[in-house]
DNA sequence: CTTCTAACA
DNA sequence: TGTTAGTA
């Protein structure tokens, strides 16, 4: 039977807005904040899937907690891709520097 | 982050 | 009903 997978788009944002508790407007906020990626139909409207709605709710909870969008974004980051990228991978001279210039922040946090 | 409005599809 | 953009 065709029971929607749980990464269907079939909710759009005002009825995804609802089952996570929230204003559509948050959810186009997110969005811009690059927290997640809902797909898009014909008319450019927003379809989010069964997947997107734990998603959703997991910034709704950090967010109640305080957490702006760059945390966020690191809390769904390494959620979503965990331990995939390595060293190993990063053959160029780029990539390598990048990775170098991320690891060595300042030790203390003087903003 | 939250709320609302304007013009458009 | 939903999109973008702007506002407070």
């Amino acid at each position: 039977m065709p029971i929607h997978g749980p990464d269907e788009p079939v909710y759009t944002i005002g009825v995804m807005a609802r089952l996570v508790g929230v204003s559509s407007q948050m959810l186009r906020v997110w969005e811009k904040e690059c927290l997640l990626s809902p797909a898009r139909t014909e008319t450019n409207n927003r379809l989010y899937s069964e997947n997107d709605y734990y998603r959703l709710v997991r910034i709704r909870d950090l967010t109640r907690q305080g957490v702006n969008a760059a945390g966020i974004r690191m809390v769904l980051g390494i959620t979503e891709v965990p331990a995939k990228q390595s060293i190993e991978r990063t053959t160029d001279d780029k990539e390598r520097k990048l990775t170098y210039g991320q690891s060595r922040r300042n030790r203390f946090g003087n903003d």
